[in-house]
DNA sequence: TCATCCCGCCAGTGG
DNA sequence: CCACTGGCGGGATGA
């Protein structure tokens, strides 16, 4: 059949099968489309007669002229899912002109000749023509059974071939093995479901992030010199398909619209043993991936798509699949594995446990072996999972409907203490707060003094207690951290001052605004928003960590003179940076900002351990709040509900800053404006995984030694960090590229126990409204759904729980309805279609069963997970396309197909 | 030259 | 035991 046949004779079973055009000896199974009786028209035959075996006929052997055979019928579709597959069809019509030549009668080259092209028996293709066999929605009460035997020889393809796409359809449960050669056929009922999990799975192996992270460094390894790296930031995609695919400017999406496979291999593999592994291993999985992205392209759901890069022309595939984000809020937590996608009879087991038992090495069967380093991120996160799930009476959240009754008491009990604390702390702070209110520092954003950053004193470290600070009137935005965690908050750069009054352990580092370039905002009302952002560190933790940071202030100070508006100075600070030759350099990146936006800090903070990492993954976070800040300004509510509405829902005209008052402090100081806010970053949570950074080995040490000094990573042989946060999978705490637009009045506090002094009694009185106040913080992080609620135990395994103030009731209803998270209000200001979303790009995966699921997880992931949950309308929302005028230049991305 | 991916070897699995 | 399954990598093909 092919050379390598012919020259080396080889011909095994499946070969002579291949070979071979005897009629089959069994009626044909396989159920065709049922849909109408047209519908096997579109097979590659038409159904035989019973008890009529006809020899499967050769593809070339049908006339490619007449629009009423099966293969004519079937020509049409592929030609019409695409160009490329029609020149492909007009390549196998030359193609058939040439075997109109009896075989017997050609001599050796024009036997070659009349072989079909390799593109002819390429996958893809292979897979167009099984999927025009059945319909997309069978009947399931039918028997759709499918014998791998004569699906193989009716298309006369191996039967290795087959299995190489039932495997993906298979991974997707589009169809399920029912015995040995057999399978069964159940379309695309499950899809959707299948991707939600699969999207979920997706969230919980943090793909998006590694995709990032990955990206980032990629990104950083080019020796480009900063214009050009700040060129190539602008890239994007610009498919020429503009009616389906819109590029997204959003915090993070810059880079995230196209997934190469080297990424996904990287992903699969693990990026840290990349480099030592075999060139050839990384090749395997390249290939593995080039199936898998053939088989779901065929399936439409993913596109190939070109991107032009400084390197070339690169391929890469987005996500083109229907949009599950919508209803992926519905679809079982992860805690649930009974939960299950499968709609139909034939799936007996979990689809959720499925995609679980496939991504995670778990089978007994050796399967895909995910790479150490990946093993971390995905156990940490089978492991918090785990927790959630042993926790006795974890709730399952499904829906916004479901949320406990209990929340809105705990939140207003918590609210209630951390009211108390801050009455009697407050006054301890009046003179200080008075005096600082007056000093060099303008009023933040013009305030009144009433409005003005209200800090409270700081505590010791030893003091491990709760401190939930919060303004009367203002429920907590809470977060249950590590005691003997660094934190990092990010503050309007007018409260930095104030908070170094309080603590001079502190650091205070500006973070510049990575995205000001190319996302400027002019109509942006309310400029003073997050112009630029201070790093406060609790240098008492990570004293060794700060030093690199100290420059920052200067830097800041500039930035705020200058505004966001200065794309120029933007750049300037940000060569400034890489000038000094500060150990940060490779992380202040401009680039490093922007790929870190979505992806968070989690993946980076994990490999990298120590502060600054986390540092600059929230200098990213920053710059994604930045961005989300102007692109709250242009919201236009997909919801319909604008953003600028919702929020002033929230602002209370007494609106009073709280200052955490915390060993790791962080407060978020607020002003009578929507600012970007909230990155509360445990910094040693994120130093967990990972041993590789981007620093040298002396800074390496560094860090580590101030991480170990701070606290202690299980992966260091050390003292596993005790708090239960940790135990939770809230890749949030890293990420947190979001904008927590909490009101001007709204004050986040985090509560924090003392290490490992903490009793659990402690424990419980912080984790408890914690929970409760976290998921509140979560959902407006977009890092949970906002109809999802964590229970208590599911978030912090405690007990008590508060009860108490009604505003937080108020909050967390808002909560609920503002269903768009931060990414959804970036997508609001930037008028992207919810398509748009969807279509950006996915990682590719390997290993075709196993790793199909990999692949369905990241392409979901691919997008911000939590976009989902601003389109409920998604369906009819991707259909439109809405036109994104920015970054139109640099990259040229044409569409394969 | 490189991206793409067809092809089939072969080891593991399971009936 | 043997067919099934699918991981894997050589190397052909096309741009």
């Amino acid at each position: 059949m092919n050379k390598r046949k012919a020259c080396s004779g080889k011909m095994n079973a499946e070969d002579k099968e291949n070979w071979s055009f005897e009629p089959h000896e069994s009626t044909l199974k396989t159920p065709l489309k049922q849909a109408a009786t047209s519908n096997w028209l579109l097979a590659e035959k038409p159904p035989p007669a019973s008890g009529h075996l006809t020899t499967p006929p050769k593809p070339n052997e049908i006339s490619p002229g007449d629009p009423w055979t099966p293969t004519a019928n079937l020509k049409m579709l592929i030609s019409a899912a695409s160009p490329e597959i029609r020149n492909r069809e007009q390549e196998k019509r030359l193609s058939d002109s040439r075997n109109e030549i009896p075989e017997d009668h050609l001599s050796g080259d024009e036997y070659e000749k009349s072989q079909p092209s390799r593109k002819e028996k390429s996958l893809g293709l292979l897979c167009h023509k099984f999927l025009a066999r059945y319909p997309s929605y069978p009947d399931i009460s039918k028997n759709n059974e499918i014998c791998l035997d004569e699906v193989a020889e009716e298309l006369n393809v191996e039967r290795r071939r087959i299995y190489d796409i039932m495997n993906v359809l298979e991974s997707l449960h589009m169809v399920s093995r029912l015995a040995k050669n057999r399978y069964s056929w159940h379309g695309r009922h499950n899809l959707k479901k299948t991707l939600q999990i699969l999207k979920k799975v997706a969230e919980e192996n943090n793909y998006s992030q590694q995709v990032e992270l990955i990206k980032r460094r990629q990104y950083e390894e080019e020796p480009e010199g900063d214009d050009q790296k700040i060129q190539l930031m602008a890239k994007h995609v610009r498919p020429n398909d503009h009616t389906d695919i819109c590029f997204v400017e959003l915090p993070g999406m810059e880079f995230r619209a196209v997934v190469n496979l080297e990424v996904a291999a990287k992903i699969l593999i693990g990026e840290d043993h990349v480099e030592y592994l075999d060139k050839s291993k990384f090749k395997t999985k390249i290939r593995r991936l080039y199936d898998i992205a053939n088989v779901l392209s065929s399936l439409e759901l993913i596109r190939k798509v070109h991107v032009t890069e400084e390197k070339g022309r690169k391929p890469a595939f987005k996500w083109t699949g229907p949009d599950v984000f919508s209803e992926i809020l519905a679809a079982q937590p992860v805690s649930t594995p009974t939960a299950t996608a499968s709609s139909h009879p034939a799936e007996g087991k979990s689809s959720k446990e499925h995609c679980s038992k496939n991504l995670f090495p778990t089978r007994s069967k050796q399967g895909f072996i995910r790479h150490p380093s990946l093993m971390k991120l995905a156990k940490g996160a089978q492991s918090n999972q785990r927790k959630i799930r042993s926790a006795p009476s974890s709730p399952v959240k499904k829906n916004a409907s479901q949320i406990p009754p209990s929340f809105p008491s705990k939140m207003a009990q918590l609210a209630t203490i951390c009211k108390q604390q801050l009455d009697e702390q407050s006054r301890d702070f009046k003179k200080r707060k008075m005096k600082l209110e007056h000093s060099t520092f303008p009023s933040p954003l013009g305030l009144p003094p009433k409005t003005r950053l209200k800090p409270k004193p700081f505590l010791l470290p030893s003091q491990s207690e709760i401190l939930p600070l919060i303004h009367n009137s203002v429920p907590p935005a809470m977060l249950p951290l590590h005691p003997n965690v660094p934190y990092a908050l990010y503050l309007h750069p007018s409260q930095t001052q104030l908070v170094t009054a309080y603590n001079p352990s502190f650091t205070v580092r500006p973070v510049h605004c990575a995205n000001v370039a190319g996302s400027k905002s002019t109509t942006e009302p309310s400029s003073q928003v997050a112009p630029g952002k201070i790093f406060i560190e609790d240098s008492g933790s990570n004293g060794e960590g700060s030093a690199s940071c100290a420059k920052g202030q200067d830097l800041w100070l500039a930035k705020e003179q200058e505004g966001t508006k200065d794309d120029v100075v933007h750049e300037r600070h940000f060569k400034r940076r890489r000038m000094e030759g500060s150990p940060m350099k490779k992380c202040a990146s401009e680039e490093a900002v922007l790929h870190d936006v979505l992806l968070g800090a989690s993946v980076e903070s994990k490999k990298s351990r120590c502060p600054i990492a986390s540092r600059l993954d929230q200098e990213t976070l920053t710059s994604s709040a930045v961005k989300q800040s102007k692109s709250e300004k242009t919201d236009q509510h997909l919801e319909g509900q604008p953003t600028q509405q919702r929020q002033g829902e929230f602002l209370e005209p007494d609106s009073v800053t709280t200052v955490q008052e915390m060993p790791a402090t962080f407060a978020i100081a607020t002003h009578k404006t929507w600012f970007p806010s909230g990155y509360l970053i445990p910094l040693p949570h994120c130093t967990k995984l990972g041993n590789e950074t981007i620093f040298s080995n002396k800074e390496k040490a560094e860090m580590c030694a101030a991480e170990q000094k701070s606290y202690s990573s299980p992966i260091a042989g050390g003292i596993p960090v005790t708090s239960e946060f940790t135990a939770v999978n809230f890749p949030a705490f890293h990420i947190a590229p979001v904008n927590l637009k909490l009101p001007a009045s709204s004050v986040a506090t985090v509560p924090v126990v003392n290490g490992t002094a903490v009793t659990s009694d402690q424990a419980d009185s912080i984790q408890a409204p914690s929970a409760s106040v976290m998921n509140f913080t979560l959902q407006h992080l977009g890092l949970i759904p906002a109809n999802l609620q964590m229970s208590a135990n599911q978030v912090l395994r405690s007990g008590p729980v508060c009860q108490g103030a009604e505003h937080v009731g108020f909050k967390q209803e808002k909560a609920k309805q503002n269903v768009l998270p931060p990414y959804g209000d970036e997508l609001n200001g930037k008028s992207v279609s919810a398509a748009s979303l969807q279509q950006a790009t996915v990682p590719v995966t390997s290993s075709i069963l196993d790793n199909c699921h990999d692949f369905q997880a990241s392409c979901e992931s691919a997008v911000v997970p939590e976009f989902c949950s601003s389109f409920h309308e998604s369906d009819r929302i991707s259909q439109a396309t809405l036109a994104i005028p920015q970054r139109e230049h640099g990259v040229s991305t044409e569409d394969k197909f």
